[in-house]
DNA sequence: ACACAAAGTAAACTTAGAGTTTACTTTACT
DNA sequence: AGTAAAGTAAACTCTAAGTTTACTTTGTGT
């Protein structure tokens, strides 16, 4: 291995180091608490040293979404490895389940996915074309999922076949989120206005939206 | 009437002409860009007279959001008092299809509603129990407006009557939600890597939630 | 083994904007 | 006309992101 290649691979080793501190230091105290200086010191590395890694607080928040998303990618994915398999429409509802569990699990990485998954197209931090496109492939993977197994369940008979695949999966994907934002940050609110605990409002949802593309 | 009276009136009306000038400033330049000292001399007062009509640049903007609030509710008001009158099927798409109009006719109020929409119950703001309270009425009106219609509907014999109306109110209402903000925030996006413009995936997208609620 | 480049440091600095204080002036009611 | 309420300009505090400076440490090539 030649030195530039260990140089590469230490200056990956510290850049880790520094989302993992600025990790602890964002989901104890949320992002906008929680300061550069503070994160440097977690780091333990100067402020500089920090900046030299990373041009922004928003890029190492970035790179923590970027974790969250391989987690979920990773859970999602166990899905389809998972013997005996599953009918499509089984799989769908399994996705709902197992990103709401996620949600549970991992609020702080799932808070990530959503800030970004919320924010407009164009970025505030300018991401360079490979940030951007990774980010891109990161929801793309979800979304092959949503599609691949939506053609699967067309053939299987057990979906509705008059309709589009793709424009399904961003009816189904977008309604998903929608619905997992308003629980989760209107939890209190539908407790105490509508008596409805979160549980059954997620199930319901992803029943309705089972419904919609169940063939009968 | 009173010297009070009228007191309490030239300061309801100067409230507003602070948030009017800050409407011009933060719609023109987004609410991160737009600094109180810009909205004090948009409004022709000083910083400080400001500040002892509002409490903070955050409360303006809530201000803000109610104003589009009441438009937003005006116009869906108006489908309910259509004549002739509409199926509970047909209400619910126009609900969908009138705050698609609404965002794209009034983009800066739908980012306002949207931006508290999608906040966490408990605001940064400290608001008062009675802004709380307001604003959770806004809200209201839209939910009850659904859900009289949802039992309208099952009535009427055009929706399934085995559906919770409270429940399918949230899923309507949350996933309604996630379609809009998915559509508008991934329109490029959408149109470059799905080659989908956002007026076939919105009609689809409420096609979709209608099926999941009509009888058949 | 040592020169020198790369990487790091502490601490002071810049910048920007929200919100506050001060010391003073204008307005309008009685 | 006197007084209280409401307004003003401008300087101030505070916080936090990001930068600069002047210096030190570390590690690699010859």
């Amino acid at each position: 291995m030649g030195s530039i290649d260990r140089k590469n691979k230490i200056k990956e080793i510290r850049k880790n180091d520094i989302i993992d501190a600025a990790q602890e230091v964002i989901f104890s105290k949320g992002y906008n608490q929680a300061s550069m200086d503070e994160i440097s010191k977690q780091a333990e590395f100067s402020k500089r040293t920090v900046y030299s890694y990373f041009s922004s607080k928003e890029e190492i928040y970035f790179e923590i979404m970027v974790r969250g998303y391989n987690l979920l990618n990773e859970q999602i994915q166990n899905i389809f490895n998972e013997i005996p398999q599953k009918t499509a429409l089984e799989k769908i509802k399994q996705m709902g389940l197992v990103i709401y569990k996620f949600s549970t699990q991992y609020p702080n990485y799932f808070e990530a996915i959503m800030s970004y998954e919320n924010k407009e197209e164009d970025f505030d931090i300018q991401l360079s074309n490979s940030s951007r496109d990774n980010c891109y492939n990161l929801g793309e993977i979800l979304f092959s999922y949503l599609k691949t197994t939506l053609e699967e369940g067309v053939k299987e008979g057990l979906i509705r076949d008059d309709i589009d695949v793709v424009n399904t999966s961003v009816y189904i994907w977008s309604s998903t989120i929608g619905l997992f934002d308003v629980l989760i940050k209107k939890k209190k609110y539908l407790k105490n206005y509508h008596s409805r605990d979160t549980d059954t409002l997620l199930k319901n949802g992803l029943d309705m939206i089972i419904y919609s593309i169940k063939k009968r």
